[in-house]
DNA sequence: TATTGTAATGAAAACGTTTTTATGTTAATT
DNA sequence: AATTAACATAAAAACGTTTTCATTACAATA
């Protein structure tokens, strides 16, 4: 019972090999009868088509793509999820690749691995290889990278609204020293979180002010770090809020704060990203902006398969942030 | 530039199509100008060979899939990358299927779309089966299932172990009614935890009573629920610690405990299982067992791979828990 | 010089499908 | 009765590789 092929079923069955295959995928050409002989046999057979030889006919592997740098996280993790159980809805099978090697990912493109890709910005494809991959027609969806053309579109999170919103909320609550954490200069998502803020800032005319925009690299140490060497301030130059890049910087800065003596939101409000499942647990409860990044998820593999079966152009959407208010802001309050 | 195959490149060379595998393949039986100069074509042509073709010839797919029910949590990310970075490593790509369909499993394994598949618990695949499998010699390590034959294999955590040692250690500090909170009663898992805590009662001399046995389904809102209804014992009837069957259960129990009025650690110790990221930012920070999710992965993909390669036979692993002592327990104190 | 050996390359088969085209029956039309 | 239509099935080509086997050219040997 090696492995069973379609000539087994056909000799089996007393057919020839396409007979047996038009059966199996039912085109209708075939007399009722021999159609269900045949079927019968093959289950009998166990029989189970070869993928390899129906994709190499048919050019298309029915696969996608995910290539990223990472699946660790909260933000992957639903994003994963989320991509996968699309991807069954629309009888795609998902392919993830961990890896930073660009390599990686044009071998499987161009070896017709995959019909078509996700690709999560950090692995940053450069200008060039877009176009290579423009002129070869891959199919592409771009996840926190605004893009669009003739083959590729992309799905990223209006961070520049989402962190302008923050910073009115945080304005609205009496705030006027407010503070940025910012993230990873090269990424798209952390400057226009960091445009966002500057831009409420001016809006309502409070200076910017160079030392109010912090580097925590959207980590929780560095973060830490950070603002511990700020809390030196005089205290009418400390911030009285601090929106940050994410939630772990929000966390790190809690507890940066809280070591030095500075009471959380009772002293000064802090805001984080992404609402990560810590940030209702924590201590106090996060108030933060919530990204929809299942239906990121969702929307990029249906964008995708769509470019591929209905052959439409590449297109850019914008998801908004959804603003979730918890324990860690307060309106201000004046000790005086 | 649609498609550049192997035949584009003889052509262009002015070789045959042998000569060109033969020099991509690096078969050493070319004249080494030969060589080079279809190298050479081949990458001004941007030559890169179509998966199918070449998999459908040697049966081989260099795939390995994943099939699971879910990659939400914790336990899933940290476990999903590990087995990424390992393929990774070994040359091989993983395909992550999320789904509850055994069919979609069954019809990739015998569809040669990848060359091993690991399976996560949860999909209960029958005895009858498995022992299809075997017979048509499909390479698969198990997870959380323990399980050992001619072609697969197993890797799992020692829970018994764990909970028994998890036990041992309320019982050092002093606590005498130990409660355990069940997960669910199907999984592997699940049970050997329950085992294991009743196997320290017993090597303790501790009663072990039924009402201390509480159904949490590894849940936080089933966990409230249970334990809401318990708080009506009469104080001396009350447990004072509990081991919860995993963190979420945990953070269930003691927030429960908290609305009623109860210390945690204070007037009642509790632990989890599993140490999750929001484990150490719960207030209290939770004491647990942290399991080796990430060797869990690189285990299971590199015993996968010595099965596909090496013809090994089946094993079954055992992973150690690791005790992670936090503020959710303390040393019993009587307060009479 | 005629044979054999060696090195390099090419031709063709095979992997397992789907699909196009051809073939053979039987029924319907003239 | 002879042609055509319709239907059911079979044969063969194609997808892009790798690999086995055959061919060629030339050098080495007898």
């Amino acid at each position: 019972m090696e492995k069973v092929t379609i000539k087994d079923v056909a000799r089996e069955a007393g057919v020839s090999i396409s007979t047996v295959s038009n059966a199996l995928n039912d085109v209708d050409v075939l007399n009722p009868e021999t159609k269900s002989h045949v079927l019968k046999i093959a289950k009998q057979l166990n029989y189970v088509p070869n993928l390899n030889g129906k994709l190499l006919r048919n050019g298309k592997t029915k696969m996608l793509g995910f290539f990223t740098t990472s699946v660790a996280g909260p933000y992957f993790y639903k994003l994963v999820e989320s991509m996968s159980r699309e991807c069954d809805r629309l009888g795609y099978g998902l392919n993830v690749f961990v890896t930073k090697d660009k390599q990686v990912i044009m071998s499987n493109i161009l070896g017709r691995r995959v019909d078509g890709v996700i690709i999560y910005e950090e692995l940053r494809i450069d200008e060039e290889e877009i176009a290579a991959m423009v002129k070869d027609k891959i199919k592409a969806v771009f996840l926190d990278r605004p893009l669009k053309n003739e083959t590729m579109g992309s799905v990223i999170f209006n961070s520049f609204e989402s962190a302008y919103e923050a910073t009115k909320y945080l304005i609205s609550l009496g705030h006027k020293k407010i503070a940025y954490i910012s993230g990873v200069d090269e990424m798209y998502d952390s400057v226009q979180r960091k445009e966002g803020y500057l831009a409420a800032l001016r809006q309502y005319q409070l200076p910017t002010n160079e030392e109010y925009i912090i580097q925590g690299y959207f980590e929780e140490e560095s973060t830490y770090n950070a603002i511990k060497s700020l809390v030196h301030l005089s205290p009418e130059k400390m911030p009285d809020a601090f929106l940050a890049g994410n939630d772990l910087s929000a966390i790190g800065c809690i507890q940066a704060l809280k070591s030095n003596g500075y009471e959380v939101p009772l002293d000064i409000s802090v805001m984080g990203f992404d609402d990560i499942d810590i940030a209702q647990y924590f201590s106090p409860p996060l108030t933060t902006v919530r990204n929809q990044i299942a239906r990121q998820g969702i929307l990029s593999i249906n964008h995708l398969v769509r470019m591929i079966q209905k052959k439409e152009q590449g297109e850019m959407m914008k998801l908004p942030g959804e603003l979730i208010v918890r324990g860690s802001t307060q309106v201000k309050i004046d000790r005086y």
